[in-house]
DNA sequence: GTCTATACGAAGATAGAC
DNA sequence: GTCTATCTTCGTATAGAC
């Protein structure tokens, strides 16, 4: 089994029951390779699959966010959207986002927890860009990314709390009418 | 030391460190009592700690959002978005909320998830219904007190990764704006 | 380089002495 | 009713046989 499936792997357990609950024991096991075998791909232990796994995460998304924002800002919030909706719904409420799971549980993880500042800031900036480009302002852009990466993050915890996939549909339609009602000012 | 205490003590080192992370042995530690104590005073062990950790949580929010909202929704959502500024930036970034840290690390402890999803719907109500009183119509109401509710959970968590007090700030800015818009449309 | 076996600590929970 | 002592399981991590 390849070094990227247990990461892989780590990221799957980690959004599902957080960076505490998922031990190394047992993503080792679901991997099917030896204790020691994920020890010799990750001699920095738990710290080290958990920062592989928020980046491995990070970068999916900005892959997607990097591909939909060519046809505009709209188009890649949507898809941002999207994204949270298929893991929150396709595990029947089950999942949420890794980069939350290890930002909330932080503590003996320090490179982990940078892992997952940096997730957020590429996020946003990819969004922020975007809105520059359709002519809103700096600031203005930057706040509006902001809004969009967190409601979405809260919408996913908030759905899994709830077992409804409302809350992320809810912030996706406000949201998405608001960015529409900022662009169309500016153009 | 008070049963009280002893919750209250749980709810914040669940904030601070997340639920997993959070032991019973070291909840009983800080309160000052014996291990067994503990679980004589919660007979349904760590279940039922968390349980009342996010409850009490919920409550103190549901108390100063009812009292905010007599004077309108827009100094609710300002005493909200307060509410958790004054906890990340009063902690250093250490602390979040525990709705969310319980809502993400799920598994084990059901009563407790159920308690998280009933908090969120709780505040998610009272500002809808306080929207709802300044005119604007029942499902966008809705539609905007989750994505209040939603955004500062997600900025909250945002903040702490990047122990930057900004997302929080640069939401509430976002969302004031847009509810301001949205209540003078109505009047 | 791969894996077995194990060291060591801490977790949840309980039994039973006071 | 309060607390000490302990049971059992599982965690991270490593030593060292193949």
């Amino acid at each position: 089994m390849s070094r990227e499936q247990i990461v892989a792997g780590a990221a799957d357990m980690i959004r599902r029951r957080g960076l505490n609950a998922t031990s190394i024991r047992e993503v080792a096991k679901h991997a099917g390779t030896p204790l020691g075998s994920t020890y010799h791909y990750f001699p920095g232990g738990k710290n080290q699959l958990a920062t592989e796994a928020v980046r491995l995460s990070a970068e999916i998304v900005t892959r997607v966010l990097d591909k939909k924002l060519r046809q505009g800002p709209a188009e890649g919030v949507r898809a941002f959207f999207g994204l949270w909706r298929e893991v929150v719904a396709g595990t029947d409420f089950q999942a949420g986002c890794p980069v939350v799971a290890v930002a909330v549980e932080e503590a003996a993880h320090p490179e982990a927890l940078a892992a997952s500042a940096e997730a957020f800031r590429a996020w946003s900036r990819q969004l922020a860009e975007s809105l520059e480009q359709h002519g809103v302002e700096a600031r203005r852009a930057a706040q509006l990314a902001t809004l969009v990466v967190g409601a979405a993050e809260g919408a996913v915890v908030m759905c899994r709390a709830q077992r409804s996939i409302q809350p992320l549909d809810d912030v996706a339609a406000e949201l998405t009418a608001l960015l529409e009602s900022v662009i169309s000012a500016r153009t």
